[in-house]
DNA sequence: TCTGGGGTCCTAGGACCC
DNA sequence: TCTGGGGTCCTAGGACCC
């Protein structure tokens, strides 16, 4: 199968309409002040040099690169654009299209020169959106996911069993999908430092660290292996939530009920939107500087935003008086379809 | 340097039941 | 009087992805 990735889509997005911008440091990020409390969504790649990535905060960005362009995040355009490339994946016969994301992709096909096939995918997708994509080729989703960011920019490779181990066996863990700064931290202080380290070690090692689930799973992905299937089922939404970092944190008790009721508000909308039950609440507190909690209740199924928002107000009362919020988060959980089945999601569970 | 916003899934521990 | 073992549900917290 294959992996399509979009190359610096957020960035060319904006490019494409302000031609002016071509060639120069683009940056965009929450509301394309620097002053303000925000990271940078995506960077060009002409930003990327200076040292400026995805998750950096924009204040960091804009001192590293003084003639940065800063621009806002602008979802829509974005969602237009996304729902062009995604029309001409399905358009390709044959094809099973998964979606990962706004810019990425895995397209299930048959062919005996996946290569050919994948320069004729590029070509359609910038005929069609003026766009560039990187494109992975593998024998599992894991391999061409993984594959896709040796292609790039605007380039093709293939991961395949054959070659996993002489590509990825020395990189460190954290080079997996899927495996991040705590988990490659934790497999190091058991010894296992490689790709290669962790192909080798037995599932069943790792449960003790890791769990049941998870455990086997990492051996799993040190190997490349998981599924060789694109699954187009259409995907379904478990929650909504809706989150806000105050520029200033907040100490004030009926601020912050207020604040709970905005969210609130918002994440009542987009669950109007799907026309399914709430069955339950989670209020997420962020203390100045850093420090995280959640307080959750789970309810008997409704329809009711008067229910929700009461349940939501509830909750807040758990948040300790008189220390500084500096963000405040709701999410709603709500009933699954009877008949879904569980239905794809592009993380750990059934890859 | 100081960390957004929207998601998903897993784990651990306690409560409760049989 | 002090106690097993299994199962399910709920809450809180953690990790990762784009």
């Amino acid at each position: 199968m294959l992996h399509v990735d979009l190359d610096q889509f957020i960035a060319a997005v904006e490019v494409l309409r302000r031609p002016e911008l071509a060639g120069r440091p683009v940056i965009v990020g929450g509301r394309g002040d620097p002053a303000e409390r925000a990271v940078v969504s995506t960077a060009s790649y002409e930003a990327r040099a200076y040292g400026v990535g995805s998750g950096m905060p924009l204040r960091i960005a804009a001192r590293k690169v003084p003639d940065a362009v800063i621009l806002p995040v602008d979802q829509e355009a974005y969602l237009e654009a996304s729902e062009k490339v995604m029309a001409v994946l399905r358009s390709q016969a044959g094809a099973t299209v998964q979606v990962l994301g706004w810019d990425e992709a895995f397209v299930g096909i048959e062919s005996t020169d996946p290569e050919a096939w994948a320069r004729q995918l590029q070509q359609a997708v910038l005929a069609e959106t003026r766009l560039h994509c990187s494109i992975g080729i593998g024998d599992t989703l894991v391999r061409a996911k993984v594959a896709t960011g040796f292609g790039k920019p605007a380039g093709i490779f293939r991961l395949t069993k054959g070659n996993w181990l002489d590509v990825m066996g020395d990189r460190p863990t954290i080079d997996l999908w899927g495996v991040g700064t705590k988990v490659s931290q934790r497999l190091a202080s058991l010894g296992i430092k490689s790709v290669a380290a962790l192909a080798a070690v037995d599932p069943n090692d790792l449960v003790p660290e890791f769990g049941p689930k998870m455990g086997p799973w990492y051996a799993q992905l040190g190997r490349g292996d998981g599924a060789r299937v694109v699954d187009d089922t259409p995907w379904v939404a478990r929650g909504h939530s809706r989150e806000t970092t105050f520029q200033h944190d907040l100490t004030d008790a009926a601020e912050i009920d207020d604040a709970v009721r905005e969210l609130a508000a918002r994440v009542l909308e987009d669950v109007a939107a799907e026309g399914r039950p709430v069955v339950g609440l989670t209020l997420k507190v962020r203390y100045a500087p850093f420090s995280t909690t959640t307080f959750g209740r789970k309810i008997p199924a409704t329809p009711d935003p008067a229910v929700v928002l009461a349940t939501a107000l509830d909750l807040v009362s758990k948040i300790e008086p008189g220390r500084p919020v500096r963000l405040l988060g709701l999410r709603a959980e709500m009933t699954m379809p009877e008949d879904s089945r569980k239905g794809h999601t592009p993380t750990r569970s059934g890859w």
